[in-house]
DNA sequence: TTATTTTCGTAACGATCGTTACGAAAATAA
DNA sequence: TTATTTTCGTAACGATCGTTACGAAAATAA
């Protein structure tokens, strides 16, 4: 076979990837929607204290097509949320984006502030609450909960150390610890929110919590 | 029957409960000793993720001696939170010994890194991890210790309130804010301390949150 | 049409959940 | 000793857990 026929082929399968032209019988379901309603059932109720039963009833789909759409439970809750904690890269860009450090936490703590009280979603951050606490079956989905904290910890490290070079905080800037401090802050608050703080209160914490942040060296801003 | 006999009667009935008069075989087990281990157990793996199993094990005590000492699993847990938790009287107290809320909280802070990180006990809060997502079935629980981190935030309001009295605080701090800020950033440490932070990493976080801390007004310390 | 492929829903799997019935065991009381 | 009281351990209860076997249904391919 020549390369070229291969490559053909790959570009063949790759098209019917994206567009049905898959032969059998069509799925019932759309696999996104489905996906954001076991997203937000891990949300409101977490990994481990979610059933699969729970899933069919929110998803509307019986548990053999959850098995064979998503695999199993823990690759469902992953995808979930991936689905809910979105991509590394756009929160990345959405700390580059502005113009400090300083700002781009402010903004961050509003948002969640917002995304813990939304009107139609459970309180609280699914990261937080989901796994917070699990048996010894699930410490693998815990750790990847862990994970993406720790990746957004060293996320917003980054950013603050380039704050730093540029003059927008002081030198003896704890980067390290000030992001940590950050991330403990919003996970606090999920806390409060899934308690019932209302939202304006919990706004008024994350202001408060800015308060922590460093002042710029004198003559910069 | 005359009021004295009554009386008599009542006493000799609260001298059996302190003291080993009873008849009947003997309990074979050290119901406080038990409790604890039953709390570790639940602050390890959270209330709905820990098993009556899990308890037997670490118990060390059959299904139905639990049942029989303590009732079912919700009120075990509810007495194990409330041992873990201690009084809120004794917490109320310790704010009160210290010369300023500042110190009470920068204390605070120092101990819970130092209780979150313990070489013997499970990592973080009890109190943040252990009903952070339950089923439907355990809302009440949840509740319950939402209630606790409630009295825990009115008791730092009225310690901040009293400095701001005393002249330790500005006038306009937001002693509602600040209260539920500490709260917050302790329940997030929980979770940086189950991510796996080391101690002196959550000690240092614990030291930036305080910075958010009001400046005395001037003249006064 | 018939063959092939994929998903459908029903029905069940073994394992574990929280809880309890019950007779044996171990203490004191008479 | 015998009666009474309380706790013991065994064994099981119905309910639910996550998961899967399997034949029917619904699409395309030949």
């Amino acid at each position: 076979m020549r390369l070229s026929s291969s490559l053909l082929l790959i570009v063949m399968k790759q098209q019917a990837q994206k567009k049905a032209k898959k032969t059998g019988r069509p799925l019932s379901f759309n696999r996104d929607e489905v996906l954001k309603k076991a997203m937000l059932t891990f949300w409101r109720h977490g990994y481990e204290s979610t059933s699969i039963s729970d899933l069919t009833a929110a998803m509307g789909v019986t548990a053999p097509s959850i098995y064979s759409a998503f695999g199993d439970k823990k690759k469902l809750f992953l995808e979930a949320m991936r689905l809910y904690a979105g991509s590394l890269g756009d929160f990345e860009q959405s700390l580059n984006d502005a113009p400090t450090a300083r700002q781009a936490v402010s903004r961050l703590l509003m948002s969640v502030a917002e995304a813990f009280t939304g009107e139609d979603t459970p309180r609280g951050c699914l990261l937080a609450s989901a796994t917070a606490s699990v048996s010894d079956n699930a410490l693998d989905v815990q750790a990847a909960v862990s994970e993406v904290r720790r990746d957004i910890i060293d996320c917003l490290t980054k950013r603050i150390f380039q704050d730093i070079a540029d003059g927008h905080l002081p030198q003896n800037t704890q980067a390290g610890s000030l992001s940590a401090l950050v991330v403990a802050v919003i996970q606090g608050m999920s806390v409060l929110a899934r308690d019932g703080l209302e939202r304006e209160n919990l706004k008024a914490v994350a202001s408060v919590a800015m308060e922590a942040w460093p002042q710029p060296p004198r003559g910069y801003s």
